[in-house]
DNA sequence: GTCTATACCGCGATAGAC
DNA sequence: GTCTATCGCGGTATAGAC
């Protein structure tokens, strides 16, 4: 456990702040003040409020883009494949919980370059999902649904998981993975 | 279809531009600029932008609560409500796409009485559907996981549907509630 | 019903003292 | 590294002419 820099503070007050109203919902002084110092102070730090969303976001997209990589790479079926994505997610959402409110809701506010980085990230990440479902389709281990339904209704179920973890204090992470792979999976008949 | 009056229509640019930035990236100038009038011109018809931002809202609100009132009062098996709820999201995101994006993600802007009300409309739902999903796995219809890991993965993909249904085109809704009511309840295995 | 003009405020950011 | 003071901008909203 390594000390939290002064940057690494700010950035941290600011994902809490963001989480609860949405990155344009905050200033700059309201993240000073939740650390008790004046708003000035802050710019020695970062350079400005773009920067800490970029800090939030593209951090914890980069831990996704390399957990599915590993997962692409891997020699098993498309359905264990799955598994690992939503054990990927759960992972994330345990330890990054509120920088994924910013990075579902305040992405768009990310600027040009950063906006690029991300938007290439999600695609990617969406489209090495999609194949996995297709693999397992072509495979006969998945049934032959509309293969974008699959993605979506997994998908959406697994980025909104941070709101849900929030809401009713932390169940235990290995039941959580157990029951959200079965329910995602075989469903509930 | 009768013609909307002006208030109508702020009404209806403004759940557009939220839908894009969201709620506090938008300004009264914007909405004017995209009417092609001046934003002093707005307050002829609505008091504030908090008017606009809660007539969106809690006007789609109410269809959730008076829909899941009606299936609640049917006299039929768990999982056929299910199937119910899941066909009133479709219909509802199908013509109130962008005001569902509002709900999702300006809800905390709303004020005092507003947000009261909205709060409690939407734990009453949840607390419906909850109710719901116990008397399916009481009755044996539905497998013996976590309720709320049931609850929350279906309502999680019902909730973001709105931004699948903006991404890929209008599919036909007949096939999409036919699917996603298969992949929701029956798995993908 | 829309306009121009304007009041008033809070925003992000900077300069310079300590 | 934090402070006070301040700049310039853009926000919501109102007043009053047309």
């Amino acid at each position: 456990m390594k000390t939290l820099s002064r940057k690494d503070e700010i950035i941290s007050v600011a994902a809490h702040l963001f989480n609860e109203k949405g990155y344009k919902a905050v200033s700059m002084r309201d993240i000073a003040t939740a650390m008790d110092i004046k708003a000035a102070s802050l710019y020695n730090h970062i350079s400005g409020k773009q920067e800490i969303l970029s800090e939030i976001i593209l951090k914890v997209a980069e831990e996704f883009t390399v957990g599915m990589e590993k997962v692409v790479s891997e020699n098993s079926s498309a359905i264990k494949k799955v598994e690992k994505v939503i054990e990927l997610h759960i992972d994330i959402t345990v330890n990054h919980s509120e920088a994924l409110a910013a990075l579902n809701n305040d992405w768009m506010h990310l600027e040009d370059e950063d906006l690029k980085a991300f938007v290439k990230m999600r695609e990617d990440y969406e489209e090495n999902f999609r194949s996995i479902i297709k693999q397992g389709i072509d495979a006969g281990e998945i049934k032959q649904y509309h293969p974008e339904v699959i993605l979506f209704s997994i998908l959406s179920t697994l980025r909104t998981l941070y709101l849900w973890n929030q809401k009713r204090g932390k169940l235990d992470v290995n039941i959580l993975k157990k029951d959200m792979v079965s329910v995602l999976i075989k469903g509930i008949v």
